[in-house]
DNA sequence: CAGTGGTCTAGACCACACG
DNA sequence: GTGTGGTCTAGACCACTGC
């Protein structure tokens, strides 16, 4: 089950065994699962690499840790996904639901102003504008208009954008995407937004602003969506910090 | 600087040691920090005690692993309180503005359906109810409904619920709250809303449902509520989580 | 090349939970 | 007392970066 020799580090593979039997059903949640040291023996490596994998799984939310009693496999594991930075394609099919995208216009145009600065973009640089309605089973769920350096993603397609671009950015650019801040407010659709989204004026939107970083902090991208009030929901995981009643 | 003896755990002295002179300007961002073994000679410690402060400061946001290269100190430091779960009067504090609260109710109830549920209190069983205003620099901000177990919390008294509920179950009952999930829609205020809020009616209200959890995942509260879309933006920072391009 | 973070070992002692 | 996770050691080899 565990090979020493795979290039793999033995911290993911043993990951990867513990989530395969939680996902199996072979262990439940709240059942407790083999201790430490007990993987340490089976597996014949230390006890400290076990605890990188748990450790590892236990910030990912699949365990839960419980000082002098175990570790167990944590509850509620539907909602472990509710914690990771996802794109609309990724949110949508966590849904259930199929997505699917209109692109309304695809152009570079010269960066200035704030955005060129949040991008990084220097002076005179080019940047991506992708305007697209995003549809969810078939109905439109958001309206998207996204900036990004062109030196960044240099070559980007109208076909690249009609699916997600963290796959591609992933995927195909082979880059990691960090993290993302996001805005979220509430608002009313005005004529334009009701026409494209198919709903009435002064319906509830949801904006959303978002920053997206890679993991050395390069700005990725912006993008602002306007999400049908009626349709859409936001849903969010967070932790609480460690240092948060202190500082 | 570090004590041994102490029993505050070495990995913690020298992260609370990093994050000192990250707080004091004499790391900036941007900058390299000492390497792992530098602090390891240092200190007198091994290398993986390092790595576990380190590793902390990391997923906390104050720095950055770049392999081969060094560890830096994190930019938008600003940034790094968005990803943890904050309570009401926590969130106005970090936005500058003064928290207040007006009690609106405040009542024990017998459990029943669903939210009984959620908080796992068994038939029979009592819940407090906590109706109140929360403002901001004085101005009414939002309107929340709280649901906590009697059992959990038991001897909530009014005075209790003016301030911080995260801050009192922490600090006063030492427990210590794990992660929370929330829902956020956009919605537009009805009569009751307006008036309590002071707005008109049909402007925007943003609607959050949160389901707090302590560590050990025992459910804590349930929290209704509804900001005024004029004057609140809810801001979240999310991480991209490994294994989500994968499965 | 030297230096960095990434992984891993084979132990050790501690505080805690439980019976 | 036994078993658990929490902390810590003093090394080791690897892949990667940058000069």
């Amino acid at each position: 089950m565990i090979d020493k020799h795979s290039p793999m580090p033995i911290y993911y593979q043993i990951e990867e065994a513990i989530k395969e039997r939680i996902d199996k059903g072979e262990w439940r949640e709240g059942d407790m699962i083999p201790s430490e040291r007990e993987f340490s023996e089976m597996y014949h490596i230390s006890r400290m690499t076990v605890r990188q994998a748990v450790t590892n799984l236990v910030s990912d939310g699949y365990l839960i840790r419980q000082i002098g009693r175990g570790t167990f496999v944590a509850r509620r594991k539907i909602q472990q996904k509710l914690f990771g930075l996802t794109s609309f394609t990724e949110d949508m099919k966590g849904r259930g639901m199929k997505p699917g995208t209109r692109l309304l216009d695809f152009r570079t145009v010269s960066a200035s102003g704030p955005i060129a600065e949040q991008l990084q973009i220097p002076d005179g640089g080019e940047m991506y504008e992708i305007k697209r309605v995003r549809s969810a089973d078939d109905l439109p769920m958001a309206l998207e208009i996204t900036y990004l350096s062109e030196d960044l993603v240099r070559g980007l397609t109208e076909e690249d954008v009609y699916g997600s671009l963290y796959g591609y950015v992933e995927k195909e650019l082979g880059m990691t995407i960090g993290y993302a801040t996001q805005e979220l407010e509430s608002s009313v659709a005005r004529e334009a937004e009701s026409r494209t989204l198919g709903i009435a004026e002064g319906a509830p939107l949801l904006l959303i602003k978002r920053f997206s970083y890679l993991e050395d902090e390069t700005p990725l991208e912006i993008v602002y969506s306007a999400y049908r009030g009626d349709r859409y929901k936001f849903v969010v995981g967070m932790h609480r910090n460690r240092t948060d009643s202190n500082g």
